[in-house]
DNA sequence: TATGAATGAGAATTCATTCAT
DNA sequence: TATGAATGAATTCTCATTCAT
């Protein structure tokens, strides 16, 4: 549709792929600062450093470039998680790991950070299916890893991941907005608060 | 600010607040339908039953309309929580009222739910001072029966209150926004997960 | 719609009738010497000393401006040529006056002309139902006077109006058509062509 | 103008006329569907099977490639009605041709007839002189015919050539309009009204 | 106070044209 | 010659806000 129609070469490819990342790159940061709304094509462009119609060689509209953000990072962040996770063997371990893994997002890259808690819900109704689901896909790892400790006799029968995997990932971004909105964002301080809530939600939990 | 300057009968002053509040519900309703940004002022207008220029009577302008939004909600939650918990005697008991004051928000107006889950998130560094002292003050209520619960010794010494209001509201609120987004919205799903939560909170915080 | 809800009183109502029509006659105006594809909305609403925004009172977009001008000049004309028409007895002089008629017109408004020559037929297939209404209705009355002279034998039998009207108007517009592109555009030249197109006419369709 | 500069060899020269021609056929049926100003150049481009920067190798600019168009088709058809011309005696007989290859070239292209009717009368004032010519020698054509009956003796005396091949161009062209407009597009309908209008013409202006 | 017509700044988007390859 | 990605000027339309009544 809006993508360049052919990119045959391998070059070509190379580059647009490149020139791609660079204006969602851009629209991430205009977007984490600005927030969607008030956030200006312009601005994108500028930061990316190609013209505005350039950006519509790429995006369909506005909308889009959001969407595609979304997805692009969503999956990268699902991707991140997985591989994480295949080399623990507790659920237990596994659980500590997600939370480790959700906050330490967050300190690496404060700007998705604000990007991710803030845009993410406001978009909850509109953005489409594809990043629903891999938003979707995110928690459902959470829940199963709750799942695996039950069958596991790690956690608790009376524990319903569906629900877990929610209250979990309310706890966990509320702390990250308090976090990247904090004026020091002392790393640190986000480690104890870790440790804190890994004791709390394995109590909660756990046999 | 940005009410009129010269209310003098009482009279004057009740018709004043009616309209006053009429404009704030409108703005409720279309905030919360449209989202801030795609809601109109001329909905907003037409919808409490005035001219567009009368909301300019009554509010600066938008981002008035919005903070004083917040800060009409926020502090009528505020209100009903103090005055909910007065009666109580034990944290434990608190703690359940809390989780269930916060639900029953939800419950009885889906339309606030969802105005405060979206919009108080996106607005974090815009709305003013007052209101986010009404929003920081009813986390610190949950802080203060976490505190309570501690010196009661009916909670753990090693909790933190300064941390677990953050999970504890993060946990809600998420479960707010996934209810207000779920196509029925059926008040007895909300009640299970309540329990749910509270038999988790409990076992996570109590000694 | 797009027009201001309560024109109330006959002041008002009078106020915006006359806005109305300043911007139909500004857009008339640019239209016939731009061209609709040309012509520029911010210079329409300039011509007509309103603000860009102005138009979008009035007019739903810039098509609907086109429309609303082809229907009220086209319901202008029809009931000009209804009320020419009415006193005139002979199917034969109500046929020359039609004729008349329509070469009056484009030396009474070569800017109406110029604007109903090109742009009528460039929106052919996009101009809504009712402004076809009008046109069809135009040629319908042309149509009316050949069935009339049939009926009362001043016309041949063979004559077949719902083709003559066609014709006619096809001769009669492009006979403008040259005319409004000419240099001088001398009145008395219409007025020759006329006479001798009317002889034409006549003698290919009386008896 | 817009021709490359060299083409040196006969086989080069025959395949950059086969392309300049391919173009001119896309560009045909894209103005002839959208209109000029809908019509996207990089539509002709795909259409043409060529890329969008060729077409910029061929013509300087959009309006050139139109009235390319214009010069390309308009040469042709007045070719065309030449040679049919020129195997026939009568001006009688020939006047009759020339209505029936007018409405012969709407059927046989409709798309054609489409561009033409539409394109060519907006287009009036910016087409240039060579096809301003070519549309000029196609009328005069018309007009010689009148002439010629006139000295055979076959006309009236007092019909003006000049006059009568606006109006009878001006009738065959809204025929057609109303035709390729129509949604069935009979040809034999077409072939009805044109043997009504050849008896129309031959009462008006035989004597 | 209340109105709502008018304003005009501002932004997204399109697409003819260019030019490095 | 041919390509097609990139450009950026230009235009429509929206809507918060104002102000004459």
């Amino acid at each position: 549709m809006s993508r360049p129609k052919d990119i045959e070469t391998a070059e070509g490819q190379r580059r647009h792929e490149a020139k791609y990342q660079r204006i969602l790159d851009a629209a991430l940061d205009v977007f984490a600062h600005k927030g969607f709304a008030e956030a200006k094509i312009s601005e994108v462009a500028r930061l990316a450093g190609v013209a505005d119609g350039t950006i519509y060689l790429y995006f369909k509209n506005k909308d889009d470039l959001l969407i595609s953000l979304f997805e692009s990072k969503l999956e990268a962040i699902n991707l991140g998680l997985r591989q994480e996770l295949a080399s623990i063997e507790t659920a237990r371990d596994k659980l500590c790991r997600i939370m480790d893994y959700h906050l330490r997002l967050a300190v690496e890259s404060p700007t998705l950070a604000v990007f991710m808690t803030i845009e993410l819900r406001s978009s909850a109704k509109f953005v489409k299916d594809y990043a629903k689901g891999q938003f979707a896909e995110y928690l459902e790892q959470w829940a199963q890893v709750i799942r695996d400790g039950k069958e596991r006799g790690e956690f608790r029968d009376d524990v319903r991941p569906g629900v877990v995997k929610h209250m979990l990932f309310g706890a966990l971004d509320q702390i990250c907005v308090t976090w990247v909105n904090s004026p020091e964002r002392k790393p640190e301080e986000l480690q104890a608060i870790a440790e804190h809530l890994r004791a709390l939600v394995l109590r909660a939990v756990a046999v």
